[in-house]
RNA sequence: GGCGGCGUACCCAAGUGGCUAAGGGAGAGGUCUGCAAAACCUCGAUGCAGCGGUUCGAAUCCGCUCGCCGCCUCCA
């Protein structure tokens, strides 16, 4: 058993077969920091968080990689209309692109490159290609030409002539041909610009991931990947230039995600359709967030809606709630495993709970099938209830608790203590009711007096009041204790 | 126009040739509870956009039709 992965350049699955046996390099196009990041950015974020998180549950030693875009024509032109430099720009989205990530729960990159910081291997990219008649340099600008490049195209399955009849790229005063592709952009007056053999500018897109990415994983490299929306042209071209720099061949396999939807239409920036990651998670826990999207096959399109979210923070809160019971029977003994490490083998597992780890296994190892291995979460979320409520004794329990928090882990939802999320749900909920925690236990300490006489008309009057006002009353052995309506 | 993808229950979503079509949310009935909540049990698509075809057998393969989306331009 192992995993296989749709590798866009064949168009087929393919067996994940590393350069280096145990060890796989991963580079992910990340953002460019000239605004909030949305939704459509937390899938590709959660989606290779998970490809990380798994590869490492599946033994791989793996070197991610994603850059940071911080100079580019959108960061210019935002930073122009502020009247601020364009680093102060790039700077703030960058402080709540960080804050979004840890927000989500993401492992870091091990390398997280910034454009600007890479500008000396980009020139040297530059004069390899025109060292070897790729490249021309023209009134300060470098292109890139791609009708010099064999094979343009075979990322995106588009032959050149296609490309050159439909393209609606106009062939440029400095342009040799309509899909030639700036490597070095002259800078105008006002504008940033570093020094180069081909005067003072600026780096194109394209140019950082193909110089940051061999720079980190050499070349070639495992694994590429970034939204499909990047095939073409980005990954398209920097492929043209790695190769076309090297002659050697760039990357092996290609993984793209597909979109956010919101109301049938992509979400984008562009279209201005978009809700940011700070907004969702006012409303719900990132983990819930998280649950949402890798629900979903990471190559079909994702619709948002409120009613889907909702739904999603169901679906985490009986999770979390059955961890809760969980813990509530181990008492203090739970190290709960936070998911990213090595998986034990099968074999070594226990048998009652091999047949979840196995079938999530099955699942994931079949192209990263996340909604596959949810399922399974949720089997296995059952079966924990089942033995709980037959009194199971702890060491089964215990059993469950590790492997169902490890699996939950590598999908990234079930990273913390029960208590700490149930709590956080508590106070998100609170801060929006308009009631105070005290209000509610003098109200539970009111309720358990009038039951305690036996009047049931009065106490359940309070309880009925507090479920108007989002706070569910559960009356248990040790007592009343509440928790929050997830609407 | 070129290329690619999608249409599965009330909603979301797995399943891509053959056991009773996963799982979550919502709903109905039951157990438990003073009543609830949570949990558990049971029910829920004889059918997978429509129509044809291939096959012993198709949601799954092929063809056509309808509806929707993405890329081809900055975009996760």
């Amino acid at each position: 058993m192992s995993l296989v992965l749709h590798n866009t350049l064949s168009g087929r699955q393919e067996p994940l077969a590393p350069l280096v046996p145990g060890k796989v390099g991963l580079y992910v196009c990340g953002v460019t920091v000239y605004d909030r990041c949305h939704v459509g950015h937390a899938r590709s974020l959660v989606f290779f968080d998970t490809v990380v998180r798994y590869l490492r549950f599946a033994g791989y030693d793996v070197k991610f990689v994603r850059n940071i875009t911080d100079i580019d024509d959108k960061i210019i032109k935002r930073a122009a209309e502020e009247t601020i430099p364009s680093e102060e720009l790039a700077s703030r989205y960058i402080g709540t692109f960080r804050a979004d990530v840890a927000a989500l729960g993401c492992l870091q990159p091990d390398v997280e490159p910034r454009a600007t910081g890479h500008i000396p291997e980009m020139l040297d990219l530059i004069a390899r290609l025109e060292k070897r008649g790729i490249a021309y340099a023209s009134a300060g600008d470098v292109y890139c030409s791609v009708a010099r490049i064999a094979g343009y195209g075979k990322l995106s399955k588009r032959k050149l002539d296609e490309l050159i009849a439909g393209a609606r790229v106009e062939v440029g005063e400095r342009k040799r041909e309509g899909l030639d592709f700036a490597l070095w952009k002259a800078a105008k007056p006002g504008e940033p610009f570093w020094g180069s053999p081909w005067g003072p500018g600026r780096p194109g897109w394209h140019l950082e991931c193909s110089a940051m990415s061999t720079k980190y994983l050499g070349q070639p490299f495992d694994l590429h990947g970034g939204g499909e929306d990047l095939i073409f042209p980005h990954h398209e071209n920097e492929i043209a230039q790695s190769e076309g720099a090297t002659g050697m061949p760039f990357v092996k396999h290609w993984i793209h995600h597909a979109f956010v939807r919101i109301n049938e239409e992509k979400m984008s920036k562009s279209l201005g359709n978009f809700l940011t990651i700070e907004e969702i998670l006012k409303r719900v826990p990132p983990e819930a967030l998280r649950l949402f999207l890798v629900s979903t096959h990471y190559r079909s399109p994702v619709d948002f809606s409120d009613q889907s979210l909702l739904d999603a923070q169901r679906a985490c809160a009986r999770l979390h709630e059955t961890l809760a019971r969980v813990e509530e029977r181990l008492g203090g003994n739970v190290a709960a495993p936070r998911g990213g490490e090595r998986a034990p083998e099968a074999a070594a597992l226990p048998a009652s709970v091999r047949p979840f780890h196995e079938q999530f296994v099955a699942a994931m190892d079949d192209d990263l099938n996340s909604a596959r291995a949810l399922g399974v979460v949720f089997d296995e979320v059952r079966e924990i209830n089942r033995l709980l409520d037959a009194g199971a004794d702890a060491p089964a329990i215990a059993e469950h608790h590790a492997n169902f928090g490890r699996l939950g882990g590598v999908l990234g939802v079930l990273r913390h203590p029960a208590a700490s999320y149930l709590e956080a749900e508590k106070g998100r909920h609170l801060a929006g009711a308009g009631i105070e925690p005290a209000e509610i236990e003098r109200l539970i300490a009111e309720r358990a007096a009038a039951r305690k006489a036996k009047d049931f008309k009065r106490g359940d009057a309070i309880r009925d009041e507090l479920l108007a006002r989002g706070v569910v009353l559960k009356d248990g052995a040790g007592g009343t204790t509440w928790s929050v309506v997830q609407s």
